[in-house]
DNA sequence: GTATCTGCAAATGTTTTGCACTCCA
DNA sequence: TGGAGTGCAAAACATTTGCAGATAC
C-alpha cells in the first residue's frame, strides 16, 4: 500500500533500517490523533505482532523523535506522550482522564521567537503550549 | 522571622500542620526561581535536617499543589519541577542542561480562553507555555 | 558479512505506598 | 488524646541499558 510506501522512504531517507516492527508502529501512528504513550503503542500492536518488543516500541520512537518524525509531549505527568503531527499546533490535556487533543493557535502567531526574559544568548528550539483543561466528559462525570 | 510567620499562616489558612519539616521546605523554596526537583530539594535541606525524608518532601510538595501554594512543572522528561511562584508566566527549558528559566509574555495576554479546535464543553484550568531552547552556556561548550 | 536492530531481562530513577512511630493542635 | 505528618523500606511505574541472537542491506 502506498501509506507503507512513504514510510519505507522515510525510514530510508533518514538511514534507520526498515524493520516490519518499525512498520508496524509508523503505521498505527499515522494519522492517529490520540497521542498515545510507548505503552499505549505496544498494546495496540502486540495482537498483531506477539513478538513485539516494548523495548523496541522505546528505541523506534526515541529514534523516529531524534530525527523529527514525530515529537515527544512531556505533558502529564505519567508518562511520555507522541505525536506524529509534527506541524506546528498546540494541546489540551484533561487534568483529569489524561486524554490529549490538538488544538489550533487563534489567528496567525508570527513566527515564534523568544520572549523577554529569556537568558541571554539563548536559542529556541520550540515552542509548546498546554491547556490544561477538564473535559465534558469528565466534568458531566463530576456532576 | 517575619518569612516564617508568613508561611505558618498559609499553612493553617489552609488547615495543614505547620512542621518543621513544611517550614524549611517553605523557607528553600520562597522566592527561589530554580525551578528545583523533590530530590534537589531533598539534597538541599538533608544538611541542615538530617532525618528528613524525601518521601516527606513529596508529599509536602504535593499538598502544597494541591493547595495552590505551588505549581508543578511537567516539562523535563526526567522529573517533575515545582514552581513556588503561582503568578502568570511562562518557562523556558534547555533542552541541553534541563535548566528552567522563567519568561514573561510580551504584552498583555488578556484573560486566557480555550482557542479554536478544544473539545466542546471543556472548562480550562490553566495555560502553560514552554520555550525549548538551548541557553548559552550549552552553545558555548558545543562550539 | 557486518553493523544495526530486536527481544529479553535486569537495572535505573522517580514517585508512591504501607505501616509503625511521632508530634502538632 | 487523636489524627495528621514523618521516616523508613519496599513497591510501583515508566524508561533505559546490556547483551546475545536475528536480520536488513
Amino acid at each position: 500500500m502506498a501509506m507503507t510506501e512513504a514510510q519505507v522512504s522515510k525510514l530510508k531517507d533518514l538511514g534507520l533500517r526498515v524493520t516490519p516492527q518499525r512498520l508496524a508502529i509508523l503505521s498505527f501512528l499515522d494519522g492517529n490523533t490520540s497521542h498515545p504513550s510507548a505503552m499505549d503503542i505496544y498494546n495496540h500492536l502486540a495482537g498483531v505482532y506477539p513478538s513485539l518488543s516494548l523495548a523496541t516500541v522505546y528505541n523506534t520512537l526515541d529514534a523516529l523523535a531524534r530525527n523529527g518524525m514525530l515529537r515527544e509531549l512531556p505533558i502529564s505527568k505519567d508518562q511520555l506522550n507522541y505525536d506524529p503531527d509534527t506541524s506546528e499546533h498546540d494541546h489540551a490535556f484533561c487534568v483529569s482522564c489524561g486524554r490529549i487533543f490538538d488544538v489550533f493557535p487563534e489567528g496567525d502567531q508570527g513566527a515564534p521567537s523568544l520572549p523577554p526574559g529569556s537568558p541571554e544568548g539563548a536559542s529556541l528550539v520550540s515552542v509548546q503550549r498546554v491547556y490544561y483543561i477538564e473535559c465534558k466528559d469528565c466534568r458531566e462525570k463530576r456532576g
